[in-house]
DNA sequence: TTGATATATTCCGATATCAACATATATTGC
DNA sequence: GCAATATATGTTGATATCGGAATATATCAA
């Protein structure tokens, strides 16, 4: 067996850093094809192919509109990789309040040592 | 050029399910990979290999106890991943506030006809 | 020391990726 | 109909992956 087919789920088809710079691109508009190619600097087929992967995960979604194609970002297909990261803030933020805890102790040495 | 390398960042590292059921599997505290091996229902070298791609890029760390290994989650390595999806998070925030607005209209309507 | 336990590493074969380049498929305007 | 524009698809070659099986390394226990 071998790695996950990039379009197996949002999980892999965002680990291509490519593919992040895309959606990032594409911002909270539209964009069309040729936009993305000035914007992110690829070729035309490459990024023709990583909005392939990213329609295959409907992380994006598309108005045809002559020749044109208007990509989106379908931000809800984000959510399983928000959910499943957010499992995980609260043990960063406790480490973080912790840091403060110490932080605060220190400066009440340093007050008491004036 | 192929893919990038699974350690090459926390985004290629949690692509693989495996690895983001071990973090779980890890949880908040702490877990030896024989424990791991149990919980994941993997074979002893595929979780350490995994926890080998994990330790690449920091998102768990290991604590020698003769001829254990305690593994932990190392939570803050997932801040980029979580920093980067919720750039996003406003846009499906706002189309979810669209459709409470929208059910709200619906319901007013309802109310109407009654 | 010897054997057992815990974990990591190596080798293999199959597979999917990615960039680059070429080419195909629409659609528009003349 | 024909050229031009916008986008998608196909081919090739290099590479890294993943599971599986075997094996290496280290530590404990008797």
């Amino acid at each position: 067996m071998a790695r996950s087919p990039t379009t197996a789920d949002p999980f892999n088809a965002i680990a291509e850093s490519a593919r992040r710079e895309l959606l990032d691109a594409i911002g909270e508009g539209e964009a069309t094809v040729s936009e993305l190619v000035d914007r992110v600097g690829l070729t035309q087929p490459q990024v023709s192919k990583h909005l392939g992967v990213l329609r295959a995960v409907d992380l994006v979604l598309v108005r045809v509109e002559g020749r044109h194609r208007w990509y989106r970002v379908n931000a809800p297909a984000l959510k399983p990789i928000h959910d499943w990261v957010q499992s995980f803030e609260r043990a960063w933020n406790i480490r973080l309040d912790r840091l403060d805890d110490l932080l605060g102790e220190l400066q009440q040495e340093q007050e008491k040592g004036k």
